[in-house]
DNA sequence: CAAACTGATAGGCTATAGCTATCGACCTCG
DNA sequence: CGAGGTCGATAGCTATAGCCTATCAGTTTG
């Protein structure tokens, strides 16, 4: 059966004659008689009564009808909807964040990219560094900004080193000394939040490598919050420096140096399912990244030029 | 578009290779990337994303899909439409009859037809010949019994005369006489049934030709009526021979003979659609017709051999 | 690092869908 | 009643679209 046939027939079947039939599609009448031919012996039974003038559905072609008009129907609706989503492609991007990760670094770069793309309308999903990924393996999101992950599916392009520095408040003694070793941080309540996430775990790993044992008093699963307490003076904690810059402005937190090879860095990556083509948002969006960051792209959007 | 690009597109999307799509559709892989091509351009996207291994639908291919799949199971249901149609006509003839003309011939034709094909189911349909003629235009009966009648898609087969008499209770004049004058018939009270049928047109030609007026005492719209009312010695009336068999036989009703050329003939015609195809069942239904009265129906169903 | 996958590409063959021209049947109109 | 204008079917030709095999380039895997 082809497309071309359903077309005849149902052409044929509104007009009543194959020669007008064939008018109206712009082929030759002996052309169009043929498709039906084709259709009819495919079919095992005639689908019109030819006679004298013009011709006539028979029970076969009737019963046919609505079934080939839907079937162009659907055709129709099918081209459609790959328009809408190609239209929406160039107008929409879902982005992923690690809530450690791009949560403070995403709404300044968010801002620009709008302001240069103005009629780009953008998503946000936030989840930890393994869900992020698993958002990009799934479809969910375009992009996403978390910790370096490997996936065979998955690009994963560094961008830049989030710090995490020690803080207190600001009538803490370390405060008052400005530095702090990393066996003192061992004796002090810490407070600390979300214990699955790679923030929680890097930390577990420098104390490790320092020979200590922290002293985690308190976990919670929000960064705001942790802030709360330790402004309230309830311990000290490990933030990334970006979350706290606007606290440490108003005197609220106070940010504790460490010695060079105690300091904790966070790896922040952006995140792209392996594809030959990326819609212009993303492409954008990836753009911004790159010259924002000074990281190569080469690998990932040079592929088809 | 083309089918063999959405089954090659779906087959693809299921099994996510072209190479083992190309497998399971028993075509090449050039061949199967190349409908692939032609569907992404015609659509103007790409629906997969070709990746080191396998491939996997964009989302315009994952748009593109439930309806791939619609087209392609509304063809099938239009096959299987199709088949249950050609089903159906093999085992269902609808007959439409015009009650004063087929109504006493047709129950011992069926039972003769459905006894040589008792798998074939009959429906009768009744009402006066130019509703008959109306049915079979419209195709909502196969064949019709009624009065020759002329329509250019209708083929109209003469098959043989139903004789109108004269009825009379048997302690009527008549009776006792056993035959009458036109003149005489005048001076008695008529009951005729359904003043809009052809019965009734050819009885007042009858009348008309002969320079009487009938005296017409009672109409009504059934023959059955017409015999119990003549039988109780209300009036007499012209009825179809073959419809008062059996109250001749008990001698319920008398028939009185006539002068030939003041004998009235119902003609009666098989009616068919113009068409090159008829079921199995009709054609043999005609055959029967053609066999019991011996009518040519080399014009009708000798067209295709 | 070789072997075994993946999909893309090139070249050549063939089946097919299209065309024009014509035929036979039917209807219409002078 | 015959000429002309419909109708769909048929025949013969041609261009092309779709298929195949062979091969290439890249990726994964043992």
């Amino acid at each position: 059966m082809e497309f071309r046939e359903l077309d005849s027939f149902l052409m044929a079947a509104r007009i009543g004659s194959f020669r007008g039939a064939a008018r109206a599609s712009f082929v030759s009448q002996p052309s169009l008689s043929a498709r039906i031919r084709s259709l009819e012996r495919e079919l095992h039974t005639p689908l019109f009564h030819r006679m004298g003038r013009g011709v006539r559905l028979t029970e076969a072609g009737e019963a046919f009808l609505p079934f080939a008009e839907r079937v162009l129907e659907f055709v129709d609706k099918g081209r459609e909807a790959v328009r809408q989503t190609l239209d929406e492609q160039q107008r929409t991007i879902t982005i992923g964040s690690a809530r450690t990760i791009g949560t403070y670094m995403l709404p300044p770069t968010l801002d620009r990219f709008q302001r240069r793309h103005p009629q780009v309308s953008a998503r946000i999903r936030t989840g930890r560094s393994t869900d992020v990924l698993a958002m990009i393996v799934d479809g969910v999101v375009d992009v996403g900004l978390a910790r370096g992950l490997v996936h065979p599916d998955v690009h994963s392009i560094y961008l830049y080193d989030e710090e995490i520095v020690l803080v207190a408040y600001p009538d803490h003694p370390f405060a008052e000394k400005g530095y702090a070793r990393i066996s003192e941080v061992a004796r002090q309540p810490l407070i600390l939040y979300d214990p699955s996430s790679t923030y929680f775990l890097l930390i577990n790993q420098a104390c490790h490598e320092a020979g200590i044992v922290p002293q985690i008093e308190t976990t919670l699963d929000s960064i705001e919050a942790t802030k709360r307490m330790v402004a309230l003076g309830l311990g000290i904690s490990f933030l990334p420096r970006s979350a706290i810059r606007g606290e440490v402005e108003m005197g609220r937190l106070f940010p504790i140096g460490m010695a060079e090879e105690h300091r904790v860095y966070l790896p922040t990556h952006v995140l792209v399912r392996r594809a030959q083509h990326y819609s212009p948002p993303v492409l954008a969006f990836l753009g911004l990244l790159a010259e924002l960051h000074g990281c190569d792209l080469s690998g990932v959007v040079g592929k088809t030029g």
